[in-house]
DNA sequence: TTCTTAAAGCAATTATTATTGCATTTAGAT
DNA sequence: ATCTAAATGCAATAATAATTGCTTTAAGAA
């Protein structure tokens, strides 16, 4: 009798979960200090003390291995905040996020997504949909508020705020500037600004 | 007696230039059918005609001639428009990009300055600095005709106006939508727009 | 036109990356 | 405790990418 429903027994638990571990770990360790063009099967295989017939069977190339490993160091390392106004949590936020995609191992998520064939395409929208369900919630929050307008549509500011983050970091590739978050926040808490209040009215 | 000032005798015209040229079309060609990602020198040298020896000798890898081919690209395909008004001049813009960085072509870009070593940073940099060059003007403009804050600084505000496209097309990777660019367009207005007037005040 | 040599062609070699068939190990069921 | 086959280890092979030494071609100066 089979103990799972698609009719061949599996082996998630033990050595495989063991090895798909040690993989990972390995090639996280390999993108931080490679990047995603540094990435090789040869040297996660050396590292993790897997042999790279096993991750090439069970990945099939470094683009795919290096996607999943990019996934999982981005969701540790990203807690979303909470501070009670909006201008707090995207300075917290955006800040980290800064800080996270100007690393290579932030770095290769975007190039990895790009380059990692169109099998891996659900893995990563999974992703985004979980990262978005969670850091959306500034912004809804931020509108429960009154901050900006009740209006707003929490997905799409929420890719106002980041983008820009994404482009310097990753496409222009502009340095670090220490002044730069605070003008942005500025510019997002105005691009999405509830109406103008009729002077003298308190509340709605 | 030398021609250049170098002391050594360079040869650019005739077959120099003949076979840059074929082989950066040929580049160009392989990554509109394959991406970035796809990016072999062996092809583009059976493509072109040019021996991928010479091809090495002169570019060094595959990434690197990439970037010289998609950013020569790129410099074709995004006229910057001049409409008379900010609110056209980005509905044409945003709208071409983001078709642009929605090819294999378009991306590809953005994977080959990331993959491409820090040699090429010097001419990644260039490419952005004309691009902005030509591209800031559409705040310029819109700033001396009071259409948004004669404050704004016309780089910061392009950035905020071409990240989300990028996002969306590269990161995201969410298809493209017919009715985002207007949004996108009005919250990019609204983000830069002028100091409220007090009622009834025609002009400063 | 002739001459020099930069630049490209070419073939062979080396290095890296990916694949395949078979042996060994071991998770999980009985 | 025993058994089955999923998963990994291993070595050999194939495929692809990059490098090197030498030859040939032709741009550009005289």
């Amino acid at each position: 009798m089979m103990t799972e429903k698609t009719g061949v027994a599996r082996r998630p638990g033990g050595r495989s979960a063991r090895v798909t571990k040690a993989v990972l770990a390995a090639a996280m360790a390999e993108l931080a200090e490679n990047g995603a063009g540094g990435l090789s099967v040869a040297a996660v295989a050396a590292r993790s003390g897997v042999h790279a017939t096993s991750i090439y069977r069970r990945w099939g190339n470094a683009a795919r291995l290096g996607l999943e490993a990019a996934l999982a160091a981005a969701e540790e390392r990203l807690p979303v905040p909470d501070t009670g106004a909006l201008r707090g949590d995207l300075m917290l936020f955006l800040g980290a996020l800064d800080l996270h995609v100007r690393t290579p191992l932030g770095r290769s998520l975007l190039v990895l997504s790009e380059l990692a064939d169109v099998a891996t395409a659900e893995a990563r929208a999974a992703f985004w949909r979980e990262r978005f369900g969670l850091a959306r919630l500034m912004f809804t929050r931020a509108a429960a508020r009154g901050e900006i307008a009740r209006t707003t549509d929490a997905d799409f500011a929420l890719q106002f705020a980041i983008a820009p983050i994404y482009l310097r970091a990753l496409v222009l590739q502009v340095p670090f500037e220490a002044t730069y978050l605070a003008r942005h926040v500025e510019t997002v808490l105005q691009a999405f600004a509830p109406p103008a209040q009729i002077p003298g009215d308190a509340d709605i």
